[in-house]
DNA sequence: GCTCCGTAAATCTAGACAGCATGTC
DNA sequence: CTAGATTTACGGAGC
C-alpha cells in the first residue's frame, strides 16, 4: 500500500514521503486496514523493527487532526520515553505538541494539558491518573508500547490496570512482541488482532555448536571451534555483533578478550578515535575494564554503567565505531540498536530459584536485534549451544513459539498498591465495587473468575483498614484516610508506608542518618546491595556498633531476615559515606559496587526521603526533627557534609564545587557575596559562566570585572570574545 | 615456624518504574 | 538433570 493511498489527512502523508517513505510494509498496510483508523482497538503483534512506530504515528495524528484531544504513549523505560520523544517531536510541523514525561522530568500534571500526544512510563501515567489531572479526560487514544509487559511480574500489574482503567473511555493500540496468547489479549480489549512476522530485513536464525553453525533452513557453515569466531568474522566482513550473556562479568570479561582478536581489524583512524572515546571516561575501576575493550573496538554494556557511559558506547555503535558490544539484557528490549549479527551466549540465568531457562519471548527479542534496516539486507542471530543440546534450543528457541502471557495482578506487592488507589483516588466505594472493577481486568478475563483475587483484596484491605490508610463506615463504605491519600499519590508501596508510620515514634526521639538510611533500606521499595561472604561480620559489627541508633532490632543469624538486614546495613552504610562525602570512587572501590548501582540507589533513597518527610507530616511533626529530615535529605541529594547545605542549593555547586568553596575560605552566601569575583574564579571548578549563574541566582548585580588583565591564559576575554 | 605455590572448594550471579522542583563536574 | 569465572581455603614444599 502506497502512503499516498492513506485514508488519513493530506498533511500527514506529506510529512511522512519527505521522510523518504512512499510505500508501507505488509503489517503496517494489514494494521491500517484493520479498523484503528476509524476507532477501534487494536493489538499488533509483530517483531522490533517492523514498523510499529510509523503505525502508531499515523494513528495517532489522524485521530488528533480528526478529533482533537490528546494521545498517550505509553513505554517500558525512561530512555524510551526519550527516544519516543525525539522521534514525535517532528510533528509539531504540524502543531501538533509533544511532551514526554517520566519520573526524572517534567512533574507538574496540568503543565501537561497543553501538549497533544504526551509520551510517559506506565508508572508515571498510572502516577498521574492517581494524581486526578484534569486534561486526562482529554485523552482519547493510548498506545501502550511493548505491552507483552503485562506479564512481568513486577511490573505488570501497572500496565494491567491503566488499560483497565482507559478501555471504556479512550481507543487502545497495543503494540506487543509476539506472544503465545494475543487472541486473549485482543479479546479482552475487545480489539482486532494483527499477527506478522514479516520484517523489513530478513533474519536467519541459527545454532552454533563446536563449530558448526546449523542454520534454521538446514544449512551448514563450518567456523573454528570457539565462538568467538562468529564474532571476529562479523568484524572481518566490515560488519558488527551484538552479544547477549547472563552476567556483568561475563559481559566484561568476553568484551576484553574479543578486543583482542577484533583489534586488528581496526584502521588507524578508527584507532585513535576509539583512544579519543576512550580518554573521555572518568576514572573508576568499571570504566578502566571499559577503556581496555574500548581500545580494541568493542565495550560491554550493563546497568552497572553510569548514564555517560551508556549512551556514549551506544552512539559509538551505531556510529560503526565500536564494532561488538556484550550485553547483560539492558540492551535486548527497548532501545533502537540493530546489528548485522547477534549471538547469543546464554539462554540460562540465574535466578532466585536456581538456573532458570531464559524465556523463548526474551531470546526472540534479542534475535530480532539482527539486522539493521537501512544497511543489510539480512541479519543473523546465533544461539552458541555450550552445555545444551543444539537440536533443543533449535526447537525451543527457534521453531517454538513464545510463551503464554499471564496476568501478574495478583502480585502481592503491586497489587497491595493498586487497591489503596482503587479506593482512594478511584472512587472504589465498598467492596462490591471493588470486585466489579477487577471483574473488568485481564486477570478476570483469562481465569473467568475472581474468586482468588478477591481473597487477596480482602487481605489487603484488611491490612489497609487496620493500618489506618483507609476507614470503614458502618454500611462497609471505605473511606479514604489521609495516609491512604499521600501514600497513593506518592506512589509508594503501602507496606513502606508503614515501616515508616512504625517507625517514627522512635526516629523522632532519636534522629540519625544511619538509623533512617537503614530504615529506607528495608522498605519493599528500596534497592539493596548484596553482602558478599566474606563481607557479612563486617556489616554485623558494624550494626552492633551503631546498635542504639537503629529503629530495629538485630535480627539473630537463623532469622530469615538476616540476610536481608546485612544488606540494608550496607546500603546504609554506602549512603552514609556518601552524605560524608566519600569520593564516588572510594565507594565502588570498598563496596563493591559499579557507578549505575550507586546513582540508582542514590536515586531510590532520595525518593523515599522525600516521602518519608512527607508522611512524617501526617503525624504531628515536631518542627526541629522536620528541619533535620530536610536537611538530611538535602545532603542526602548532594552528597554532602550539614557545612555545605548552604553553598549546594547554589545553582550548578554540587558537592565537589561546594567543598573547594568551602575549603577555600567561602562558607557561606554571605562570603561568596562580599568575595572580590577574582578570587571566587580561582576556585577550582568555578567558571565565569558558573559565577555569574550564582550572582544571578543571589539577585546581585556583580559586574564581573572581566575587562581587568587577564590572569594567566588569557581565557576570560576569550569567553566574551 | 614461616612463606610461597598449586589445587580444590567455596562463592557469586540481570534489570530498573515511581515524587518534587530545577540544574553536576 | 543443567554453569562458569573468580576468589578463598588449604596443604605441601622449601627455607
Amino acid at each position: 500500500m502506497k502512503i499516498s493511498e492513506l485514508p488519513v489527512d493530506g498533511r500527514i502523508k506529506k510529512v511522512i514521503l519527505e521522510r523518504g517513505i512512499e510505500e508501507l510494509y505488509p503489517p503496517q498496510a494489514e494494521a491500517l486496514k484493520s479498523g484503528v483508523l476509524e476507532g477501534k482497538n487494536l493489538v499488533l503483534a509483530i517483531p522490533t523493527a517492523s514498523g510499529k512506530t510509523l503505525v502508531s504515528e499515523i494513528v495517532m495524528l489522524n485521530k488528533l487532526l480528526k478529533e482533537g484531544g490528546k494521545a498517550v504513549y505509553l513505554v517500558p523505560l525512561k530512555a524510551l520515553a526519550e527516544e519516543k520523544y525525539r522521534e514525535f517531536k517532528e510533528w509539531e510541523r504540524l502543531g501538533i505538541r509533544v511532551a514526554a514525561t517520566t519520573g526524572d522530568y517534567d512533574s507538574t500534571d496540568e503543565w501537561l494539558g497543553k501538549y497533544d500526544i504526551i509520551v510517559a512510563t506506565a508508572e508515571k501515567f498510572d502516577s498521574l491518573l492517581r494524581h486526578g489531572a484534569r486534561w486526562i479526560d482529554k485523552v482519547k487514544l493510548v498506545v501502550a508500547d511493548e505491552v507483552h509487559l503485562l506479564g512481568s511480574y513486577d511490573r505488570g500489574a501497572t500496565l494491567e490496570m491503566i488499560l483497565t482503567h482507559l478501555m471504556d473511555k479512550a481507543q487502545i493500540l497495543a503494540l506487543s512482541a509476539t506472544v503465545g496468547n494475543a487472541e486473549e489479549l485482543a479479546e479482552w480489549l475487545n480489539a482486532e488482532l494483527i499477527v506478522s512476522d514479516w520484517r523489513p530485513v530478513e533474519l536467519r536464525k541459527g545454532i552454533f555448536h563446536l563449530g558448526t553453525l546449523f542454520w534454521e533452513d538446514g544449512k551448514i557453515d563450518r567456523y573454528p571451534e570457539n565462538w568467538y569466531s562468529l564474532v571476529v568474522d562479523a568484524v572481518k566482513r566490515g560488519k558488527g555483533a551484538l552479544v547477549f550473556v547472563n552476567t556483568r562479568r561475563s559481559a566484561e570479561k568476553e568484551a576484553i578478550a574479543l578486543s583482542k582478536l577484533v583489534s586488528g581489524y581496526l584502521t588507524k583512524p578508527e584507532k585513535r578515535a576509539l583512544e579519543n572515546l576512550a580518554s573521555q571516561l572518568e576514572r573508576n575501576p568499571t570504566s578502566e575494564k571499559l577503556k581496555k575493550a574500548l581500545k580494541g573496538g568493542v565495550a560491554f554494556h550493563h546497568a552497572g554503567l553510569s548514564r555517560v557511559e551508556r549512551t556514549l558506547i551506544e552512539d559509538a555503535f551505531r556510529e560503526g565505531l565500536v564494532k561488538v558490544i556484550t550485553a547483560t539484557p539492558t540492551l535486548s528490549a527497548g532501545l533502537n540498536l540493530p546489528a548485522f549479527r547477534v549471538v547469543i551466549r546464554d539462554t540460562k540465568r540465574y535466578s532466585n530459584f536456581g538456573w532458570v531457562d531464559i524465556p523463548v519471548l526474551e531470546i526472540q527479542q534479542m534475535m530480532g536485534r539482527a539486522g539493521r534496516p537501512k544497511y543489510d539486507k539480512v541479519g543473523e542471530a546465533i544461539i552458541v549451544a555450550r552445555t545444551e543440546n543444539p537440536k533443543k534450543l533449535m526447537e525451543r528457541y527457534v521453531h517454538g513459539k513464545p510463551e503464554k502471557l499471564f496476568s501478574m495482578l495478583a502480585n502481592e506487592q503491586a497489587f497491595r498498591s493498586q487497591v489503596l488507589a482503587l479506593i482512594t483516588n478511584f472512587g472504589v466505594r465498598n467492596f462490591q465495587e471493588l470486585v466489579n472493577f477487577l471483574s473488568k481486568t485481564f486477570y478476570a478475563h483469562q481465569r473467568g473468575d475472581t474468586l482468588s483475587l478477591e481473597y487477596k483484596a480482602k487481605d489487603i484491605v484488611y491490612f489497609l483498614i487496620e493500618n489506618e490508610f483507609i476507614d470503614i463506615d458502618l454500611e462497609n463504605n471505605f473511606i479514604p484516610l489521609p495516609l491512604g491519600k499521600r501514600t497513593s499519590h506518592l506512589y509508594i508501596d503501602p507496606l513502606t508506608a508503614k515501616k515508616f508510620k512504625d517507625a517514627f515514634p522512635k526516629l523522632e526521639k532519636n534522629p540519625n542518618p544511619f538509623g533512617i538510611f537503614q530504615l529506607i533500606a528495608a522498605t519493599p521499595d528500596m534497592a539493596t546491595l548484596t553482602v558478599r561472604r566474606g563481607e557479612m561480620e563486617d556489616y554485623l559489627d558494624l550494626a552492633y556498633e551503631l546498635e542504639e541508633k537503629l529503629y530495629t532490632g538485630i535480627p539473630y543469624y537463623e532469622d530469615s531476615r538476616f540476610q536481608g538486614f546485612l544488606s540494608q546495613v550496607k546500603t546504609a552504610k554506602v549512603l552514609l559515606d556518601w552524605i560524608n562525602e566519600v569520593p564516588e570512587v572510594r565507594i565502588y572501590e570498598t563496596y563493591n559496587v559499579d557507578p549505575g548501582d550507586l546513582y540508582r540507589i542514590l536515586e531510590l533513597a532520595d525518593w523515599l526521603m522525600y516521602s518519608l518527610i512527607e508522611l512524617y507530616k501526617l503525624f504531628e511533626p515536631k518542627g526541629d526533627v522536620l528541619q533535620y529530615l530536610r536537611d538530611l535529605h538535602l545532603r542526602l541529594r548532594h552528597g554532602v557534609r550539614e557545612e555545605l547545605l548552604e553553598l549546594v542549593k547554589l545553582p550548578n555547586i554540587g558537592r565537589k564545587r561546594a567543598r573547594a568553596l568551602y575549603n577555600a575560605g567561602f562558607r557561606n552566601v554571605e562570603a561568596i557575596l562580599t568575595a572580590k569575583p577574582r578570587d571566587l574564579l580561582q576556585v577550582e571548578g568555578i567558571g565565569l559562566k558558573i559565577l555569574e549563574d550564582i550572582y544571578k541566582h543571589l539577585g546581585v548585580e556583580h559586574t564581573l570585572e572581566v575587562k581587568e588583565k587577564p590572569k594567566k591564559k588569557g581565557n576570560l576575554y576569550d569567553y566574551l570574545k
